[in-house]
DNA sequence: CTTGAAAAATGGAGGGT
DNA sequence: ACCCTCCATTTTTCAAG
């Protein structure tokens, strides 16, 4: 496929804010009749411009009010054990996201946690059973400015 | 409204993880008819449980293949200047995350570019014409292992 | 890209447990 | 209070031009 065009960005950009948005109302945002507007769309889906429809959970409603980010050591480098981390970590409810990043620490993740106690209990018992982690350090999120999700094209 | 119910758990679970499920799947998954599933639904969007839908978009595709997690410290920590900060970065295209922190910065940025060029363009042009800025320092991201961008309920 | 029509989903009325 | 079965309306989806 060739790269998508002007009007294919916009919907990107309408879709990525707005999800419920019909092709309609889409197609009056970029001047165009609903039929381009439904072909276009499901291409950049076929073409995996789109990943995924999702909706956007309020954490805080749910008592999950903590956002922290932990950044972790691991003992050794090898690949194996680099592996058997992140199979290990995925499985755990409270990440969210996980990164292997640059810098002083190996790995980066965003947690979400009813309170402190919460938190607590997930380093010591969560983390603390997994056996490749070497230390760790957390960061936490006194508020949140932004978070819109998809970059703004 | 009363805290949700193990359906309205489910709900959210479901609808997190693909919001094109249609209210009659989602009937078939909780073992309801499609009418109260519809009023569940209805309800958990009236009372804020679920914020917004959206389209997750394929920032590489695009060519962001980069995303820095960038931390900055404040010059000065007086709620105007913060405030002025925030202001400031929300306008920028590449920021997609914004967070306030505790420890040695004060906010952490994450951040998309289409490569390590752009990103330095971005921290010399757009982060270094925010005056509020004392110093900052870069973590890079090798490999997303993880994003569920909810919490896993 | 447009028109137009079939298929499917939404949203609501009315009744039952 | 919660659920069900129908049905009108809207939206999606896919032809043919």
């Amino acid at each position: 496929m060739e790269g998508p065009d002007e009007t294919d960005l916009q919907l990107l950009r309408l879709l990525g804010a707005d999800s419920n948005l019909t092709i309609k109302e889409l197609a009056g945002r970029v001047n165009l009749s609903p039929s381009p507007v439904f072909e276009r769309v499901k291409r950049l889906e076929a073409n995996g411009y789109i990943k995924k429809y999702i909706a956007l959970i309020n954490a805080e409603k749910l008592n999950y009010g903590l956002i922290v980010f932990c950044n972790i050591r691991l003992k050794q480098h090898d690949k194996s054990i680099g592996h058997q981390f992140v199979t290990d970590i995925l499985h755990l409810a409270e990440v969210v996201e996980c990164y292997n990043i640059s810098g002083d620490y190996d790995f980066l993740l965003k947690v979400y946690a009813k309170d402190m106690k919460h938190y607590q209990d997930f380093v010591f018992n969560k983390l603390g059973s997994v056996k490749s982690i070497g230390s760790t350090h957390s960061t936490f999120v006194m508020c949140e400015n932004k978070n819109s999700y998809n970059i703004n094209i």
